[in-house]
DNA sequence: CAGGATTCCTAGCGGCGCTAGCAGTGATAG
DNA sequence: CTATCACTGCTAGCGCCGCTAGGAATCCTG
């Protein structure tokens, strides 16, 4: 009996990611508004509302996706700050990071940090993955610095506004690399 | 044939108005997925196809609000930087006064600049309002600031991350007044 | 092998943006 | 004054959306 709902859980678990990775694909391909259910249930071919067997609706998924791109972000940006020749760098190269991983990814990005979603932010229960990649800006200032955790959140701030006001074609595309270095230069401590 | 012409189109661009107005005290009132072609109709006491005979759509309809939203934030700029008691103190009321405006009208703010729009941006054809509230930041950095145009992309698109970042509870809605001090503080020139 | 739980599908609900097609109204020409 | 005609704005409906009820089929258990 053990065994056997072990392989039922195996399975689920797997199909669960079939479904996150599928939402993702189809997002980065077409964008957000061509994920709807339907077509999310014909890729993966199941029926619709075994889509509402893995998640409480469509939210839930575009969360599951935000959530993986959070940890793919951490990551980036944690390579970045480790890769600057000294610290003095880390900000410049930690920014930068953040900047490609939007420009790359648009689809992925909006999930995370534009798109409603269910995931807490800067709360108790904030997943572990946020506030890994959070602290990566926080890192990028002195320790002794009272108020690194301000600066931080006024860094990611900027940079989040560059993103989505150039994604969106608000400001031109074309002037982040020169926005991010008027962005280093200020707020270096 | 003229005066009855004329009449006709005082009342189209009165109607237009109507249609204008009432999107936006909804959307104000229960937020912009509350705001469908049918209660916008409804609320405006004509039928659905109407509205179509004024807009190309309903996203032509957001952006119509948008670009009143946007005299409004340029007028609210220019008096925050006039009243402002000397040159040096500008950015600080101009920023102060783009939170303001952000928060106190979510969702006008949301037709602005972060829901999809068919205004053109930084571009030839960028409408007069929308030039002037840029306008207002370029203002406040010294004339002989070589430079300026792009402190104030950098200074805006902070701004944005603020706003929305907060609004979506991404960063807490609390802070934003040290965020606005650290910003205005690093950015003067 | 019978019984029961579980899995997953078909079908459908209400609502969305948008449009075709037709009444009814009102200006115009004889 | 009336017949015509253009136009305004309506009803009805299309194809899609997120989501769910209910039952058929499958699989494990005793």
């Amino acid at each position: 009996m053990s065994a056997i709902n072990e392989r039922r859980e195996r399975e689920r678990a797997h199909r669960h990611q079939l479904i996150v990775r599928a939402a993702r694909e189809l997002a980065e391909a077409e964008g957000w508004e061509a994920v709807t259910t339907r077509r999310l249930a014909e890729r993966v071919e199941y029926s619709q509302p075994v889509l509402y067997s893995h998640f409480n609706g469509k939210d839930a998924i575009v969360s599951a996706v935000a959530l993986d791109g959070i940890s793919e972000l951490a990551a980036h940006l944690r390579h970045a700050r480790q890769a600057a020749p000294e610290p003095a760098h880390a900000l410049r190269a930690v920014c930068r990071a953040y900047l490609e991983f939007a420009t790359e990814r648009p689809a992925l990005y909006q999930a995370m940090f534009v798109l409603p979603t269910d995931l807490k932010f800067a709360s108790a229960e904030t997943p572990p993955p946020l506030r890994a990649a959070f602290g990566e800006f926080v890192s990028c200032f002195r320790p002794d610095n009272e108020r690194r955790e301000l600066f931080a959140e006024v860094t990611w701030s900027a940079l989040h506004g560059m993103a989505v006001l150039s994604d969106s074609g608000r400001i031109p595309p074309g002037g982040q690399e020169e926005r991010l270095d008027f962005l280093v230069t200020q707020f270096a401590d």
